[in-house]
RNA sequence: GGUACCAUGGCCGAGGGGCUAGGCAGAGGUCUGCAAAACCUUGUACGGCGGUUCGAAUCCGUCUGGUACCUCCA
């Protein structure tokens, strides 16, 4: 039965821009535009990188919900950026390539593949492009030259640098992350290639490739390779346009790689190519963020087992993504194992009371108010994704199921119909959850055997005989089964955690 | 040093000038052979100090502590 929602058209949110929360217009609706910056391809996916994925697959979600007709793209780099440390100059996938013997891009696609199923057992969508930085050097090239035409950027040894002092100059550097041209310039930085710019603050655009550089394409400036901001300027423009809608990524891109691809943009596109810009808040783990470079990230595989020595347990994908949910997008996260059971049983809360809609017996007469709950969840989410109060409201619509089980309310056939409504839209379509019982084991052998156990515990319980009874359900635990006596009979279920 | 931001009860985490989410943990109770689950009851927390106000956790100032970015990073 098609039942009727009024959907919202006043989505509000945070422009990192303005530092507002603004009243969401796509530039051509229904359509709408969206790019966010996708992992680097030469290392295991992590913590970090599930929080930008859900984040952004909860807009991509909700934005569909709102019957919009979304373009997302998301890159991947497979190109690698340049390396600052001891190996200077050096490609990261070519650096890493030449460790393993592979070729550079059998590195990438290893991880890419990894990248892959570490989103799909998160339940997050694949974007309806996702483009490989290795696949849009023409594009970059195009660009450079067109940036160098216009006249705000140089050649100097083969590589191209953006002229940002020259930009400041006829636009306003640092719109985004609020920094000021001459506080840069005044702390210059010993770094491959200064010697090269005319100015500290001026950023590549084309490098010339050293000759131990693996990766290198041909240009009209030397063999080399793409500057580190202009992949998501070229691939962005290319897919959604000279103008679109949103762009987003995680805080810690916000300069200089998101300043630069806006200085980019508006001397490439003669626009402001962006119309909001979006960010994720970062993940710590102890207070601290979580990096490749501080050895301290834990990777979203070893969530899945829990094999890390950080880690008490295994965590299910959707207890991780519940508990990125469970916190506002734009505020930090700091892991604990303490933080994620609690998650943990939150989410199979709310996963049994949903099972439990199709055990309720609907009454004739209602004491409750289920319509308000869709209402808040809808005005949560249009106040810049607050998924937290989504989540929240569905625990009241858990504890509202619950009591009319214990024959405590009692809800209509309409009633119930709201409360599926609720959890099948905001739980399932819009945060993007997934139950995480195990359907297999409702058939077959497994079942059939659990049938005879549980028959035996019956008998012994039956006559009494409860240390037997007891005993059965101990073993069972012991292997991660758990026998829940209800008054409709015996349940077994299989622990995720086990 | 500069830029952006944050400090909420045992833990996590929303909110945001008076109506004071939610989850987890804890205590008591109901139910149950016992458990489990569920339900009910129970928590007045917003870093310190000033200020504005009839009223501030919420606004302003300041101090303290913390994070991120300024160098590849989600």
């Amino acid at each position: 039965m098609e039942r009727k929602k009024e959907k919202s058209h006043i989505l509000k949110i945070h422009n990192t821009l303005s530092h507002k929360k603004e009243l969401f217009e796509p530039i051509n609706p229904p359509f709408v535009g969206m790019y966010v910056c996708g992992p680097t391809v030469y290392g295991e996916p992590h913590l970090g990188h599930a929080r930008p994925a859900i984040v952004f697959d909860l807009l991509f979600r909700y934005l569909k919900y709102l019957d919009y007709k979304v373009r997302y793209v998301r890159n991947i780099t497979d190109v690698g950026h340049l390396e600052n440390d001891a190996d200077e100059g050096e490609d990261k996938i070519a650096k890493k390539a030449r460790i393993e013997q592979l070729e550079p891009m059998e590195v990438a696609q290893f991880y890419l593949d990894q990248y892959h199923f570490a989103m799909d057992a998160l339940n997050v969508l694949r974007p309806s492009i996702e483009s490989r930085a290795s696949g849009h050097i023409m594009e970059q090239i195009d660009i450079v030259q067109k940036i160098l035409d216009a006249g705000y950027a140089y050649e100097s040894n083969g590589s191209v640098y953006f002229d940002v002092v020259k930009y400041d100059k006829d636009y306003h550097y640092g719109i985004l992350s609020g920094r000021k041209l001459e506080d840069l310039l005044s702390s210059t930085r010993e770094l491959d290639g200064q010697e090269e710019k005319r100015n500290s603050a001026d950023f590549a655009l084309w490098k010339k490739a050293s000759p131990a550089h693996i990766m290198r394409w041909k240009s009209p400036w030397s063999e080399g390779f793409p500057g580190w901001h202009l992949e998501c300027t070229a691939m962005s423009t290319k897919y959604l346009g000279k103008q679109f809608d949103i762009h987003g990524g995680g805080m810690d891109l916000m300069f200089p790689h998101h300043e630069s691809e806006i200085c980019q943009n508006k001397i490439a596109n003669q626009t402001d190519t962006v119309r909001y810009w979006i960010h994720n808040n970062m993940v710590t783990i102890n207070g601290q963020k979580m990096g490749k470079s501080l050895g301290n990230f834990i990777t979203l595989n070893e969530f899945f087992t829990g094999n890390h020595h950080l880690l008490q347990q295994a965590y299910h994908p959707m207890t991780i993504r519940f508990f990125i949910l469970q916190a506002h997008y734009s505020s930090t996260i700091d892991f604990s194992n303490e933080a994620l059971i609690a998650a943990e049983k939150g989410m199979k809360k709310l996963f049994s009371a949903y099972d439990l809609l199709d055990k309720l017996k609907p009454s004739s007469s209602s004491t409750e108010n289920t319509g308000i709950l869709y209402q808040n969840c809808l005005h949560a989410m249009d106040d810049d994704l607050n998924s937290p109060i989504v989540i929240a409201n569905l625990f009241e619509a858990s504890r509202i199921i619950n009591q009319a089980n214990d024959g405590k309310t009692s809800l209509t056939q309409e009633n119930i119909n709201d409360l599926r409504d609720l959890f099948n839209v905001f739980l399932f379509d819009i945060l993007g959850m997934k139950p995480t019982a195990n359907d297999s084991m409702t058939d077959g052998l497994d079942n059939e055997l659990m049938h005879v156990i549980i028959e035996l515990r019956q008998k012994a319980k039956k006559d009494k005989d409860y240390t037997t009874a007891d005993t059965i359900r101990d073993m069972l635990t012991q292997i991660g089964i758990t026998l829940k006596d209800t008054k409709d009979g015996v349940e077994w279920s299989i622990s995720q955690t086990k």
